[in-house]
DNA sequence: CGAAACCGACCGACTGGTCGGTTTGCTTTC
DNA sequence: GAAAGCAAACCGACCAGTCGGTCGGTTTCG
C-alpha cells in the first residue's frame, strides 16, 4: 500500500513546521519554508496536508496530546492521595531538573503562536485543560488549592514562553515550596460554609 | 506650528488597529483594514505610522503601560505592609467584579495575538513583569509566595485570553480565598534554610 | 503496470509600502 | 481684511513582491 511509510513523512513535515516557527516565528511559516525545511517539494507537502490550516490544526493537535499524555503518566506516577494531581503537575513543570526545557518551551511556543494566529484551533487545548482542572478539583485538597497550583504553573508555563523572567535556582526553590506547600493543604471538616485547612509539612 | 488639528489622533488608530484584532484575528490586520476601521485613507494611517511594525509597537506599548498603571495604583491604594503587592494585584485581577472584564480581556487577546506575530515586542512587556515580580519578593511574605500569587493571577490571565476555562462564582470564591492565604503567609524567622510560615486568617 | 507519493512551474489574490497630488487652516503680506 | 504662502494632514491609485493553492506530469514501489 504505502509506497514510502505516511507516518514518518506526516511527522516530519510537523517536525518541519514546528521548526520555522519556532526559529523564524509564525511570519515565516509558509508552505514553501515547511516544505524546504523538511526537504519535500510543496507539491509533496501539499499530498499529505491539504492546506496550511489542516497543517496548523495536526500540529496542535499533536502538541496537546503529547502534553496531556506527560501530566497523565506524572500523576499516574504517584501514589493516590489528597493532592495527587497538583503534585503530578508539579513534579512535570517545576520538579524535573530538564523541565521547561528546550523541547517544553518550544512546543509551548509554537503552541501559542499557532493559537494568536487561529483562535479556532484552541479546542483541543481548552479540552485538557477543563479536564485537568475538573480532575484537580476533587482531588481532596481545599477548594481552590489545587486550581492555585495548576494556575500559577500555568503562569510559569507561560512566563517561559514568552521569555518574561529568568529561572535562577533560588527562585525555583522558593516557588517549589510555596506550591508544595499549598499542594499538601488537605481539605478537612466543613464548617460554616468555609474549610479550615491542616498543612502536611513534608519531611 | 502644528496647522491643522490632527483629525485622527494617535489613540484613535490605534484603537481601531485593536479592534482589528480583536474582532478577526492578527490574519486580518491589514493596513488597509486598520485605516478603513478608523475612518482614514491608508495614506493618512501611513503619515501617523510609517510602517506595520510601528504601529504594532505603539499599540503593544500603550496596552502595556495601561496595564502598570492600573497595577500600581491597586497597589499604592493599599494600606503598607507584608504582601501589599500580591493583595494588589489581586485586587487587579480578581476581587473587581469587572476585573477579566470585557476591557482587560480585549487588551490581553491583542497583546498576546500581536507578541505571537512579532516576538521582539515583548520587551516592555517583560520589563513590567519583572519589576512586578521583583517589587513581590521583598515584600515580606516567605519566600516563593508572593511569586505563587503572580503567577497564579497570570495563569488567570492567559487562562481568560485563549478563553480555556469559566469563570463561575464558585471558582472565583475558592480562588479567592487559596490566593488570599498564600498573600497572606507572613515571613517569620529562616531556620535552617527554610522558613517557616505563620498564616494570618482574615475575617 | 498501477497506484501512491512526489515534483515544481504557474496562477490569482492580497498586502505593505510609495508617491504625486489635494485639502485644510493658520500666518504673513500688502 | 483678503489674497497669497505654506506646511501639516490626508488621499488613493499603483507597484513589487509574496503566498496559498492548483495541476499536469514524473518517480517509485509492490
Amino acid at each position: 500500500m504505502a509506497v514510502r511509510t505516511p507516518q514518518f513523512s506526516h511527522d516530519a513535515l510537523l517536525d518541519a513546521a514546528e521548526a520555522v516557527i519556532h526559529e523564524h516565528g509564525i511570519a515565516t511559516l509558509t508552505l514553501d519554508a515547511v516544505a524546504a525545511r523538511a526537504g519535500v517539494s510543496k507539491g509533496g507537502l501539499m499530498y499529505h496536508f491539504r492546506s496550511k490550516d489542516l497543517l496548523l490544526e495536526a500540529m496542535v493537535n499533536r502538541i496537546v496530546e503529547r502534553w496531556r499524555k506527560d501530566a497523565d503518566e506524572a500523576i499516574d506516577r504517584l501514589p493516590k492521595g489528597p493532592g495527587r494531581v497538583a503534585r503530578g503537575v508539579l513534579s512535570t513543570c517545576l520538579e524535573k531538573p530538564d523541565c521547561g526545557g528546550a523541547a517544553m518551551r518550544r512546543s509551548g511556543v509554537v503552541l501559542v503562536t499557532a493559537l494568536a494566529s487561529n483562535p479556532a484551533l484552541i479546542k483541543p487545548l481548552r479540552e485538557a485543560h477543563t479536564e485537568l482542572l475538573k480532575r484537580a478539583e476533587k482531588d481532596g485538597l481545599e477548594p481552590g488549592a489545587s486550581a492555585t497550583v495548576i494556575l500559577a504553573l500555568s503562569g510559569l508555563w507561560f512566563e517561559r514562553i514568552f521569555g518574561l523572567s529568568e529561572m535562577t535556582p533560588k527562585r525555583r526553590q522558593d516557588l517549589l515550596s510555596s506550591l508544595r506547600t499549598v499542594a499538601s493543604s488537605v481539605r478537612t471538616v466543613k464548617r460554616a460554609g468555609r474549610a479550615t485547612s491542616s498543612r502536611t509539612r513534608k519531611s
